[in-house]
DNA sequence: ATGATTTTGGAGTATCAACTCCAAAATCTG
DNA sequence: CAGATTTTGGAGTTGATACTCCAAAATCAT
């Protein structure tokens, strides 16, 4: 997911690890404060970079935003392949369950999800993130359909069941309980609302 | 919901409407584009008022904040007790999801939910808003409890259904996929979500 | 009606945030 | 090593934004 050179423009090897400390910086800073309240004057103190090296690497903040959609979404992404490319049982579907309530746990329910904190702050005020998010949903939403599918496939799921659906519940269930467990300082919503789902699965197979 | 004059301050009826005005502006404005995008000067044209007259009624932007929260938490639980008050069978859930939809498709998608925007604007950056919006998202919670609560008594659901953690569960499907159609500018992430969560609930009915 | 109180108009201020510029230092290429 | 390119430091500019102030007009209570 690293935006390495691009065509136009050379980067030197320290010219890319302070491109990614920026990023990286502006990730963190966006997550726990949002966008709008996020000044280039934080990234730059956070990062330890000058404005004229910010406005080198990035022509304005709306590039910088970009790059931290691009930044998340692989950060996601990597931690759902983990948790979701050899689903086989339902137990499997636990463990996935706990990876992400371990991860809300160990960030004490700060930020909610990156991905879905961005879209929520963007959607209505960046046209062209809204699409970057979108795109980044519908890979997340891919992934988890593809688990359902392989469970089907054994038997793990009840032949009848509609794994596409079944992927948009999950993932607004995620998303929704992160919200929950955001506002509430409190893993549990996350937990119960994921572990209430996948027991009605549960009860559906055959 | 609307707060009216307060101990210390009386107001006049047509200082009363100047307020509302500006609560209702706000109130648009910042779910349209967020609590740090939307400036104190927007709000002062959407609702025609003066400077003075805004840090009349408010001491500052935090405190209209705050009346705005207040504001969409009544707004939001007119539409839930509309929705919820008289839940019989599971039919009147699927009504109350047409419900949540059809507001969702007249606004185009734009928004998302008026509280699950604000909290995902305000919970890391504003502690008493996150407290606010815990409580509304918290008596939103118990009224989708009851009305399961009455379905379970007339036996429309299942005797071991926790009817607590089926609340927090189709509160947080129902956020979760207000966002997924607001990015995507589609009810169907909705629309489907809840549609599979009642069709859970359903076959495992009695 | 009249005096007290509330409401309003609008100009003004201090601060902050995004972005610019140019020359010096570091790094790469051959 | 030498020239071309990239990277960096830091002061400065422009515009926006939250908030203030005071006197005039409207409203209320008696």
């Amino acid at each position: 997911m690293t935006v390495t050179a691009g065509p136009g423009k050379r980067l030197t090897k320290k010219g890319q690890a302070t491109r990614d400390r920026i990023v990286a910086a502006a990730s963190q800073l966006m997550l726990e404060q949002g966008v709008a309240r996020t000044t280039i004057e934080d990234i730059q103190a956070a990062a330890g970079v000058s404005p004229s090296q910010l406005y080198h690497y990035f022509p304005g903040k709306d590039a910088l935003v970009s790059a931290v959609i691009d930044h998340q979404t692989g950060r996601v992404l990597d931690v759902q392949h983990q948790g979701l490319d050899q689903i086989d049982t339902i137990d499997a579907l636990n463990r996935w369950r706990d990876l992400m309530v371990g991860i809300l746990t160990e960030a004490q329910c700060v930020g909610g999800c990156p991905l879905g904190s961005l879209a929520s702050d963007l959607a209505e005020s960046d046209p062209v993130a809204r699409v970057q998010l979108a795109n980044a949903f519908a890979r997340w939403e891919q992934l988890i359909r593809s688990g359902l599918e392989q469970m089907q496939a054994r038997g793990e799921l009840a032949p009848d069941a509609d794994p596409e659906a079944l992927a948009v519940t999950l993932l607004a269930t995620v998303q929704g309980g992160l919200l929950l467990s955001q506002v509430r300082r409190d893993p549990a919503p996350l937990h119960t609302a994921l572990n209430t789902l996948i027991a009605q699965l549960r009860s559906s197979t055959p």
